[in-house]
DNA sequence: CATCGCTCTGTTTTCACATG
DNA sequence: CATGTGAAAACAGAGCGATG
């Protein structure tokens, strides 16, 4: 049996289909077949279900895929524990969310630093982001915390202030307008799952408040843009939004100290196997974090 | 999806020969 | 004689395309 081997195991299990797997994998579905097959003689019993749209792990098809897992976690494992130390190269899966404001900070130094690395970055939401770090196929992501997820552990990047945006200026408000008021507005979210609109959402529930209208959107930019236009409100961190404050496009309002704090953390699962890449990366955070707090206190 | 016959490639074994 | 070296032969297995 050879580490290939479970690779070709798993791919199978995922795609439910060999010849998909083969397709995948860049194989011809003849060889993974073959493959399966002696691996189900090595274990002496059948692995997976065969019916005509393709096949399924049987119980001990499953009872497999936990050592495969293992194995190859393993494997990852042992190639970044002989990475050069002095010289970390590789690759580096990582996820944010989309309102990381410092971000481009941290990516900047990095990159400056240590060229050899490659960094994929994907945005999602906080939730579907933790679900892929915990599957690892993502080395690490900055969400909105603190989460709670069992196997995650998390870094605090930086701390946000969480601002009500609204296109109109405090003087067109009547004066004595409450912050509560402008909930009845249209809401300009993020899909489900994101950290700030559960917020949101808590925060209208303790209201009693149920919106009118509710509009998801894919990015940051939008969102902005379509609060800009007059359609609606958002709830996004400050430093999101301070330009175009400054700028006199929106006006933004300090909300309830209970909802108003939320913390962008760095998150990974806590029992993978930190490679020199990632540790280097965390170092990046916390002295990117620290240049950003001592830069507060000036 | 499974099987077959085939090629290609890399590994292991074997053997002749050289060296101290 | 034990040990090392290099080339050739044998073997194993990965992968392919065709076919049932």
């Amino acid at each position: 049996m050879e580490i290939s081997d479970m690779q070709i195991f798993m791919e199978v299990a995922k795609q439910g289909s060999v010849s998909k797997a083969a397709e995948q994998l860049g194989y011809v579905q003849s060889n993974v077949t073959a493959r399966i097959r002696s691996l189900e003689k090595e274990m002496g019993r059948p692995l997976f279900q065969r019916h005509r749209r393709g096949m399924t792990l049987n119980p001990e098809g499953r009872k497999l895929l936990v050592y495969a897992e293992r194995m190859t976690m393993l494997m990852n494992e042992m190639h970044k524990a002989f990475q050069n130390p002095d010289d970390p190269a590789g690759m580096l899966k990582i996820g944010s969310v989309e309102t990381v404001v410092g971000l481009p900070d941290i990516l900047n130094l990095f990159y400056r630093r240590y060229a050899n690395v490659d960094i994929s970055l994907v945005t999602g939401v906080t939730e579907s982001l933790t679900e892929e770090v915990q599957q690892l196929k993502l080395d690490g992501a900055f969400v909105s915390g603190p989460v709670d997820v069992p196997n995650i552990e998390q870094h605090v990047v930086f701390e946000e202030e969480l601002v009500l945006v609204c296109s109109q200026s405090r003087e067109e408000l009547n004066a004595n307008t409450k912050i509560e008021q402008l909930l009845h507005l249209p809401l300009l979210v993020f899909r489900r799952g994101c950290g700030y609109r559960s917020k949101l959402e808590k925060w209208m529930q303790s209201e009693g408040v149920t919106p009118i209208k509710v509009m998801e959107f894919g990015t940051l930019e939008t969102i902005i843009g379509t609060v800009v236009a007059g359609l609606g409100i958002t709830l996004v961190p400050r430093a999101a939004v301070h330009k175009l404050e400054r700028e006199g496009l929106v006006t933004l309002f300090s909300i309830p100290e209970l909802f108003r704090q939320v913390s962008v953390v760095y998150i990974r699962r806590s029992d993978a196997y930190m490679g020199e890449v990632e540790r280097r990366f965390l170092e990046t955070i916390t002295e990117v974090r620290a240049k950003r707090l001592a830069a507060l206190y000036e």
